[in-house]
DNA sequence: ACCTGAACACCGTTCAAGT
DNA sequence: ACCTGAACACCGTTCAAGT
């Protein structure tokens, strides 16, 4: 027996357990599984990753750093669905936001609640405004024609997975949802020269 | 001495010391002044009405129906608010949603949230489907085109309360606005046969 | 360095009891 | 009928202690 602990790489280290992302992915599945943002505790977070609650403190600052961290996900996911699919760019984002939305339900919503500061959004943000420059929107216009095309999708996937049109079927929301694409469009067209 | 008990109009009653607008009041006035909807809890909302939490429970039937009251309240004052103010109908609607998310700033958020299923999003739903049948929008087309206007504004307004333009101006909020209002009015025209 | 145990202040909610 | 006191399960968070 050279020492007690078989872990022990350096003195006193500590195998580690968990990482902040393996914490932000629990948080998203759990989330995901119940469709219902309560049921993301910092307990259930830590009991999915076998680890007590207050281990999670090492890795995320607190509670709301757990949900900003959940909308840089859900906003890497669009970013990376958003050159995927076919139509042209504005349809294909359109299609990307409701996706992500289908998918995480529950955490959508924050996207709308918490400022787009982080860098994830940052991100998305600037590349939206590359693609409407390429598509020909002047430059000076392309930052207001991001932030309120952006808005009306938010807003209208929110809508669809909060229940806001939870009598109308599928074909309804999809025939909704091309009125706005439609919407959208003519924001982008004001924006070309 | 006839009764120990003053207010003893009939057997064993008590005075009503609250009712449930005096509840829905009080959390509304707690949100607007802590600008924050997590200072809303059962203790301090009673506590505002010099009542203990319990006694809320004769009221609203749980915390969920308190924040459905309050959804309400908003609807309310977006309906009033409606046909007050100059320019068309759809300017009229804009600055009515804008004003009462300013108002409200930590509740506003919430109608985009729950489904809108309560009496008073009915109402406003139905009395903006008869403007726009009014203004020359097909009936048939009417309803569809209150949703997605109503998506667009709703959004908007929300963004702008949650500081998802956060570095952005009021002149600049403003610029964004009337491109949304521009995009409404398409919306609308394309109702009209 | 990383995780745990114990502890704290707070939350929503119930139910029997008082008036 | 309406409100309160006591009680419960749960929440986020801290801090000293263990490895």
């Amino acid at each position: 027996m050279v020492s007690t602990c078989r872990w022990q790489t350096r003195r006193m280290a500590r195998p580690r357990l968990i990482d902040r992302a393996a914490v932000l992915d629990a948080a998203l599945a759990l989330a995901d599984e119940a469709g219902d943002l309560a049921t993301v505790t910092m307990s259930a977070v830590a009991r999915r990753l076998a680890v007590t609650a207050m281990a999670l403190y090492r890795h995320v600052a607190d509670k709301a750093d757990l949900l900003d961290g959940l909308v840089e996900l859900l906003v890497g996911e669009i970013a990376t669905a958003v050159d995927t699919g076919d139509g042209d760019p504005l349809t294909r984002y359109g299609a990307a936001t409701r996706a992500v939305a289908r998918r995480h339900p529950a955490v959508f919503p924050l996207l709308l609640q918490r400022p787009a500061a982080t860098p994830a959004a940052g991100a998305l943000r600037d590349h939206l405004v590359e693609r409407l420059v390429a598509s020909g929107v002047a430059p000076a216009a392309a930052p207001q024609v991001e932030r309120v095309v952006s808005t009306l999708l938010l807003g209208f996937a929110t809508s669809e997975v909060t229940g806001r049109f939870a009598h109308h079927d599928a074909a309804t929301l999809d025939a909704d949802h091309r009125v706005l694409l439609d919407a959208a469009r003519g924001v982008v067209d004001r924006g070309r020269p």
